[in-house]
DNA sequence: AATGAACTGTAACGTTCAGTACATTACCAC
DNA sequence: GTGGTAATGTACTGAACGTTACAGTTCATT
């Protein structure tokens, strides 16, 4: 809590430089004077805005999923009720593929999911900024689908989490373990697709 | 390479102490000497055998991967041409789940995905002795049945990954984070259910 | 039983790092 | 300006840890 505005300029300057650190080294391994000198500024700061190496990484991660929130817009909020399905689902798996694998935020993850054990309420936090939302809009639309008869969803928030797994679990397993090649353009786009038909198909009324 | 009884002895008891204090507290947190002191031994030991910390967790994760081979058994191996297709799945699938949700087994998925950068071999091969022979065994009875024009699966590798993504990527997400509380028993079995029959209809011959 | 190699325990070295103390400097209200 | 508060730089402490050296012990072989 600076009072000044040149404390501001810093203390925002030092989640910049946390974010980095820990996510290139890890927890664990990030040290705080590493943290300090990219800054320029001095370790008494770091203690006095954040209390402890614990604190800057909490405020760092709680930083991020407040970025995350201001950053990630969905298409189809309020696509025509008439808009080919199909479409509509591939722009949506398009769009949460691109934010899961996007610079800075595999390390993001990694990271949370190395200290899931000693900071579970962040890894909750980073679920309600991130994947949460993304859920909740694919799931009123499968609703609305669902409801005027074109799709067969009796229950749209199993089915948004089938969906998702779908579409972004094997990009992301490699982007977590580093298995190289990684997925990417046209053969991205392909598993997509196979990956969006393979849900129609099968939430599809049946005959 | 101990060259003793005792000194096989004294390797196994060494891996399966650093297993212990390896997963418990990640790569970095954890300490040799603690490992040590477990088993009752020395650190000499540790580095004649092992040469470096680096050494001792490579050597252990691949300890675990050859243990991950010996004790997977998958359902459906042989299984009769004729048996009912959801069935086969359904004890597909909570085989692979009860596998990756065993004890330690996420905690090992974490160390592996924070060390991902620094030993990306590792990855490959826990992904060659644990996802990939599951993949293998699916893919291969999957195209059995589409060859047999039971279902509709042109491409039987990639519905495999679908079919393991559909399966496991909920818990395994839940788990990996320490997100409470866990899906199980009649939850998860009905969750699986959900999931075996989204895959079935969306493989099902269009008629 | 003897011998040489493999093994183990103790103790230390050098480094790294979280956290702290304190004196100094920059900032802001009046 | 001036006084008071916030911010900063420096230097330090104490502990933890990876790694190594060395001397003593156990073991397999003859």
């Amino acid at each position: 809590m600076p009072a000044t505005r040149r404390g501001e300029l810093r203390r925002a300057a030092l989640l910049d430089a946390a974010r980095d650190v820990f996510l290139e080294q890890g927890y664990a391994r990030a040290s705080i004077d590493e943290v300090v000198q990219r800054v320029g500024g001095s370790k008494a700061t770091v203690y006095q805005y954040f209390g402890s190496k614990e604190g800057l990484f909490g405020e760092m991660i709680a930083h991020q999923c407040q970025q995350l929130i201001d950053s990630a817009e969905f298409p189809g909020r309020g696509s025509a009720p008439g808009a080919d399905i199909e479409q509509v689902l591939l722009q949506f798996a398009r769009r949460v593929v691109q934010l899961f694998l996007a610079p800075g935020r595999i390390a993001m993850h990694r990271a949370m999911i190395a200290e899931a054990g000693r900071f579970p309420e962040l890894a909750e936090r980073f679920y309600d900024a991130g994947p949460k939302r993304g859920l909740a809009l694919l799931s009123g639309y499968l609703r609305g689908q669902h409801e005027a008869g074109v799709l067969d969803c009796p229950k749209p928030d199993w089915s948004a989490v089938q969906f998702m797994n779908l579409v972004r679990t094997y990009p992301m397993f490699r982007a977590l373990h580093g298995m190289q090649p990684m997925p990417e353009g046209d053969d991205l786009d392909e598993f997509l697709q196979h990956a969006v038909r393979l849900f129609l198909n099968g939430c599809r009324i049946q005959g």
